[in-house]
DNA sequence: TCGATTGTCTAGCGGTGCTAGGATCGAGGT
DNA sequence: ACCTCGATCCTAGCACCGCTAGACAATCGA
């Protein structure tokens, strides 16, 4: 049986390059730029063979969202760690939350912005996103405040931070105070 | 001269169908069904008659993001103009906006979610964007709180209320408890 | 060694945004 | 009243999109 493991390893191999190649390939260009056509060509296989691994467009950028998604969450759980006290890990949280969408602008896009196919605060939700849900949640329910549910914290300290990561991205905000707004922020919301 | 003037009058009508059936259309059945060929079918015209008003499709777009900014800003100041007290000037705006938000998804994402090539805090920032923010900021200005500049706090709660919008219409957050989360954004960020 | 199965490709479908070039029509001058 | 000519609009088509059917080659089990 070990050919039919070989071939198993491969293909799943090849799944991951599918992903990562539509990453880069995001990454470098915009996503409008991820064309099947495109995408085939850079791994070196014909259109038909990425439906063969994903049922659409919209699968590939769900499985994008879902590797962004297990990153974000290390990379919130490792600030928060490795700051000091409340209001520090919640700073520290923040302001990864920020650099994460700064540093992976397609991949937060597949994951916030465009229709990758996910369940969101649903039963079926993948594992990868109720994680990330659940970093923030760690950090957050300790500034929540008296009688403040907190994963309704939670929900409204996220929201601030995708509005100030997709307006800034975006233009809408002035790029330069991104700090300002951070510290603004968490000084009012978190309750120490 | 009136021949002329008739045209330009007709002309005029046109490009605002044009707008508004692309707007209709949006919101009927989502931006993606927004196709040239379907908006020309509308308005009764063949294709190429939208590139003799508008650049491209694109364009359309920022057209819509304008009326809908301008509408907007309306009703922020409306909403405002309403309320009694700083505190209560302050929560008529953020349920105004994440209801404006809800009532109009298709404008809304033409404001903030798609390329409509329109710049924003720049100094060719259209007339009707910067209402918008003037909208916002003079009723916030009064709850920044010491020492803060009323035009950074406005930015971040204008962020926090995109972020609240775009979340809970994409199904990021659960739809029941907006309210809630608004109480608690305004409790939070707001200073009386 | 041979049939069956698996894997991959070529070619093509209906759709997209956008545009070139020709037909039509009406205003203005003679 | 007619004719010219410019503005206006449409047909047809380009290159590209996501996606798929069907042909073909390679590999496996008997």
């Amino acid at each position: 049986m070990s050919v039919q493991e070989r071939k198993q390893r491969e293909r799943a191999e090849r799944e991951r390059l599918i992903v990562t190649t539509a990453r880069e390939l995001a990454e470098e260009q915009g996503w409008d730029a991820v064309t099947t056509r495109r995408l085939a060509e850079r791994i070196e296989y014909s259109q038909p063979v990425l439906y063969s691994h994903f049922r659409g467009k919209r699968e590939i950028i769900g499985a994008v969202a879902l590797e962004g998604a297990a990153e974000l969450a290390a990379e919130l759980r490792g600030a928060s760690a490795a700051a000091e006290g409340a209001r520090g890990r919640v700073t520290a949280l923040a302001r990864a939350y920020l650099d994460f969408a700064e540093r992976n602008p397609a991949v937060y896009d597949a994951m916030f912005q465009l229709d990758g196919g996910l369940a969101f605060a649903a039963e079926d939700t993948p594992e990868a996103l109720k994680e990330g849900f659940a970093a923030l949640l760690e950090t957050l329910r300790d500034v929540a405040g008296e009688g403040v549910e907190p994963g309704r914290f939670t929900e409204v300290f996220w929201a601030s931070l995708h509005g100030l990561a997709t307006l800034t991205r975006a233009g809408r905000l002035p790029a330069g105070d991104a700090e300002a707004r951070v510290e603004l922020l968490v000084g009012r919301l978190a309750v120490v």
